[in-house]
DNA sequence: GATTTTATGTCAGTCATGTTGACTTATCTA
DNA sequence: TAGATAAGTCAACATGACTGACATAAAATC
């Protein structure tokens, strides 16, 4: 039978240990985003423009493929989104130096001071969270999640070594 | 200004450490949900159907209005999923013998079934981020989490009390 | 120099999942 | 009996994904 084994697991493997992980991080995914969606509202955009926002906005410069690889999704969605946010002078897109085919995107003042406000609302969540549970928990948190992602994504969370490279 | 502080911060409260705790959620959430959205996509379900399944298998004899408050959306979108899920055989609806205009929910032989498959396969990811994590990190991911979402969820995760009931 | 590949963008159509508003039916409660 | 509640339905709409086909400019390669 496809039966789950609660058998010998030494310690923190019992299936209702992994039942309580799945909806821990349903309950707390669902607030962390609830906030800025509400306050992504008042401008008219959504989640997928508040990650545009995030990934620009920690990496000035970007080129439209990287972001398309970190966000996975496809340009036709992506299109939609950035260029919304190009249109109302959010983002700024330059053609590259090099690759003058490349159009590297960078926030403008406006996008900006939208990336701020919404980093200033996730940062008080995150800030109680972190306080609330002493800085031990946080290198476990921050553990599990590495360890729960895909091993391509990872290398942006080590320790020392800044993420991948800056631009190209 | 609307600048962010990250001046006298004793520990961990540093503008990057916050900006890593977004990316980290993004990523491990979205790796977290990709398998199982594959496998819900075999039946033509999504997401939304996974929720449904999850939480009436885990709350068997639910009603409509406790499922609506634990996902938070209206009815109308419940209704769509649900009443897909029942059409398909995968949840069975009973009138409640006390209320009898409550339709109590529960997971049909097909319903435990695919749930098992959901839940295995999230199994897998989890354990192996717990394993590679080591138990004070798991504590540590619990109790973060646990600070990051509403109050009014929380003693869904009590240490002692087991949630709700078990049964099933 | 001509050809192919790459980076980006666009048009068109579809799907999943959320929303609001209005209304119905059955049943419980005051 | 009247009103409130649990559940469901119809309709219209928004967002953010998807596929497929095609266009343009620039770089890379033959």
């Amino acid at each position: 039978m496809t039966d789950i084994k609660s058998g010998p697991n030494p310690l923190f493997l019992r299936t209702d240990e992994i039942m309580q992980a799945i909806e821990l991080l349903f309950f707390a995914y669902r607030d962390f985003t609830g906030e800025p969606d509400e306050l992504l509202a008042q401008y008219g955009f959504g989640r997928a423009h508040h990650r545009v926002i995030h990934f620009v906005g920690r990496h000035p410069g970007m080129t439209v493929s990287e972001l398309l690889s970190i966000l996975q999704i496809t340009k036709q969605s992506l299109s939609r989104v950035l260029s919304q946010l190009v249109a109302e002078g959010f983002i700024k897109q330059t053609p590259g130096e090099i690759d003058r085919r490349q159009r590297l995107l960078e926030l403008t003042e406006k996008g900006l001071e939208l990336d701020e406000k919404l980093f200033n609302v996730q940062r008080q969540r995150i800030v109680k969270a972190y306080k609330e549970s002493g800085a031990e928990a946080v290198a476990g948190f921050r553990s599990v999640l590495i360890n729960m992602m895909e091993e391509s994504d990872r290398p942006r969370f080590a320790k020392k070594t800044h993420p991948p490279s800056p631009r190209r």
